[in-house]
RNA sequence: GGUCGGUUGGCCGAGUGGUUAGGCAACGGUCUGCAAAACCGUGUACAGCGGUUCGAAUCCGCUACCGACCUCCA
């Protein structure tokens, strides 16, 4: 027997699957522009496991699980801009280039943690013309609109016949005041609306014809498409890291109950994220620890794999001092000052150990215990 | 506001129904010319309240704090 929580009734539920000895899931997978870090192996990992359980109890398994290599946004700085596109650009090779390139180290990475590859592993790029005919059955079914050359999906009118915002307990009425600002807000009749087609922008570089414009797909689509593309309409686990949830996987949900009539997914899990210090690990933030990078440190150090915490008060509490320094004094840029002062400092005083900053800390304690009492203040 | 977590003895940190985890610090001792090191010994803690159970840190509920996430993001 196998109990899942279930993001969407918010409950710990015995798993049955949706026709019986098979089951489908699927996954988020990465987006291929840059190193995969440790919040990649988290989900992988995660779902890695489950695989391998429900094929343990003797179920039929197919899972699939995406590479995300084609437009989506990045931030507000440079809204609009296809970030493969843009990395394409800075180190002047094709846009494809980079997809293949980061693909492969993501499936080296994922081979060295032993993970088992997923059964299929479809990639945007590649359903381009599904996820736009997905979208014109969202325009047929009247749940979106064109607007210059994008097409548009109509919150407003979903919410009024469906719930939009059922798996993230959101209202509709508070989105309005939290949406963050976007070119092409104004076209949208709602601030809430996420474009299923956008037309491209002067620059663009990755962008394909469509009915409606030379453009590239929405954010959201391409999970809706080759989710039920691989699975069908109406599959058993949906799984990802717990950020994607809004928007990415309520929009999921609005784009298929409007294109299909129906939710397609039974279960939805999301794992948790990895924090550093604190803070989200995360691609864009400039804090996450590549799988390369821990990597180095396995075959350095290889009983260091505990550590991948990096925490200030962590290595105090373990006899292996002079290891667990090591790791902390190569991994010192990441640890920012602020935080000895604000808490480093503080603790440490309650500990009864010196108070040194870090980079003076270091070689004391590198020498154990003697040296570190003969230095203290 | 929404989602998910956490709360263990001075400080860290294991532990998912039934033997004292462990470490660091502290204290006492052995040793030592004095220290340090080393070694021996000493601490019955699980946020609060209620429930389930023969039995709960561990399961369920409520409360209180703390945290992460909610923008492309695993």
């Amino acid at each position: 027997m196998l109990s899942i929580y279930n993001t969407l009734t918010r409950k710990k539920e015995i798993f049955e699957p949706i026709h019986p000895s098979h089951v489908g899931m699927y996954v988020c997978g990465p987006t291929v522009y840059g190193d995969a870090h440790l919040g990649h192996a988290r989900a992988a990992i995660t779902f890695d496991l489950l695989y391998r359980y429900l094929k343990y109890l003797g179920y039929k398994v197919r899972y699939v699980r995406n590479i995300t290599d084609v437009g989506h946004l990045e931030n507000d700085a440079d809204a609009g801009e296809d970030k493969i596109g843009k990395r394409a650009r800075l180190e002047e090779i094709e846009p494809m280039e980079i997809v293949q390139r980061y693909t492969n180290h993501y499936h080296a990475n994922m081979a060295q943690l032993g993970m088992l590859s997923p059964d299929i592993e479809p990639h945007a790029s590649g359903h381009i013309i599904e996820q736009q005919q997905f979208a014109k059955k969202i325009l047929e079914n009247g749940y979106a609109y064109e607007m210059n050359g994008s097409v548009y999906f109509d919150v407003e009118k979903y919410n009024r016949k469906y719930h939009y915002g059922k798996l993230s307990g959101r209202k509709l009425e508070d989105l309005i005041t939290n949406t963050r600002e976007l070119e092409g807000q104004k076209e949208k009749k709602n601030p809430y609306d996420f474009a299923l087609w956008k037309k491209m922008t002067p620059g663009h570089i990755m962008h394909w014809p469509s009915p409606w414009s030379e453009g590239y797909p929405g954010w959201h689509l391409e999970c809706s498409v080759m989710s039920t593309r691989y699975l069908g309409e109406k599959f058993d686990i949906h799984g990802g890291g717990m950020d994607l949830l809004f928007p990415h996987h309520e929009c999921e949900i609005a784009q298929s109950t409007a294109a299909l009539g129906t939710e397609s997914v039974k279960y939805w899990m999301h794992n948790n994220l990895i924090t550093i210090n604190g803070q989200k690990m995360g691609k864009s933030l400039g804090n996450a620890i590549s799988l390369n990078e821990i990597r180095f440190f396995q075959e350095a150090i290889h009983y260091l794999k505990r550590l991948m915490i990096l925490c200030p008060s962590v290595f105090l509490s373990f006899r292996h001092t002079t290891a667990v320094l090591l790791t902390f004094q190569t991994r010192q840029y990441r640890l920012r000052k602020k935080d000895w002062n604000d808490y480093g400092r503080e603790w440490l005083c309650s500990t009864g150990l010196p108070l040194h900053p870090p980079g003076r800390l270091m070689p004391l304690l590198l020498n154990r215990k003697a040296s570190m009492r003969l230095m203290m203040i």
